[in-house]
DNA sequence: CGCGTAAATTTCAAGCCTAAAGTTTTAGGC
DNA sequence: GCCTAAAACTTTAGGCTTGAAATTTACGCG
């Protein structure tokens, strides 16, 4: 019987390379979407807008390195992007009681309104570019894509 | 009868930005992996790695805007990228008989050697990374994310 | 107490990335 | 033959991102 590519031994690795070209490649065109649409309607940023929507869950703020763990970027990074937040008036950095090399970010009011109003749309957009996912497609790419753990290094 | 949060008509909303986080997020996971294994390994970076892998499927090489347009990148961005593998020695500009405007880049022998050395790893860090995916599984993830489309702009 | 180590963050250098503006060359219309 | 518009790139300014080094503070242990 013949031996069909997709049954071959690494025609499954080669799948798995496909398979992770498409995820990157459906990352990519929704970034860029939502990147034009934020800097068009709120002259903002997606790396701003993370970081905002991350401290929106989170009424007394958190720690600068939690806030990097939870988006999964270098501290460095997050050090950047909160002091552009802090000078435009969106977040604070409070000190931490008892612990004077922390610091505490969370969202001003004026941070609280401005997110709102960007998060509304920010759903509206992400809810059209992915118009036409029914409940279930929705269901199982998450339960999909859910399976794609962190990896101990070694 | 209660109205639930699944059929509500917003619930479906919420489940695409649920959808589209978790895109992001098995997307970030994964270039963080190649990014590091390509920095140790390869003394290289992911940027790099996919000019290469695109210039590695056309032997006669491509226009610069070919390549932005495969890798959905910015004009500027890939200009950058080759400079750099152009003084690494990978690549090579060559001008392009009858339109002085253009260049096309190439691999040079060197780059292939080095390409096709990166990219059998690559290809088997991908494989580890999403191994306990079967063939029916990458195909479902493969087919939703197809029809993630670029959107026309208005 | 004093010392070494670990933790929280910032700083730094280098590279990546985009949008917008600029350069050079080509192509089409009159 | 010009003139204008478009095309192919590059340059630039600003921001994002990382990994590594530096700083400051906390903590455990002898």
């Amino acid at each position: 019987m013949m031996r069909t590519e997709q049954d071959a031994g690494d025609g499954l690795s080669k799948q798995r390379l496909r398979a992770w070209l498409r995820i990157l490649r459906a990352t990519r065109l929704i970034e860029s979407e939502l990147r034009d649409k934020l800097r068009v309607g709120h002259d903002s940023t997606l790396p701003r807008f993370d970081v905002l929507a991350t401290l929106a869950r989170y009424p007394d703020g958190l720690r600068m390195s939690e806030v990097s763990s939870h988006l999964k970027v270098s501290n460095g990074n997050v050090t950047g992007i909160v002091e552009r937040l802090v000078s435009e008036g969106l977040s604070e950095r409070v000190s931490v009681e008892g612990d004077r090399r922390a610091m505490r970010v969370r969202l001003t009011e004026a941070g609280k309104t401005r997110f709102a109003a960007m998060a509304a749309e920010h759903e509206a957009w992400v809810d059209a570019i992915l118009a036409d996912f029914d409940a279930d497609e929705l269901d199982t790419l998450i339960s999909l894509l859910s399976r794609v753990k962190e990896r101990a290094k070694p």
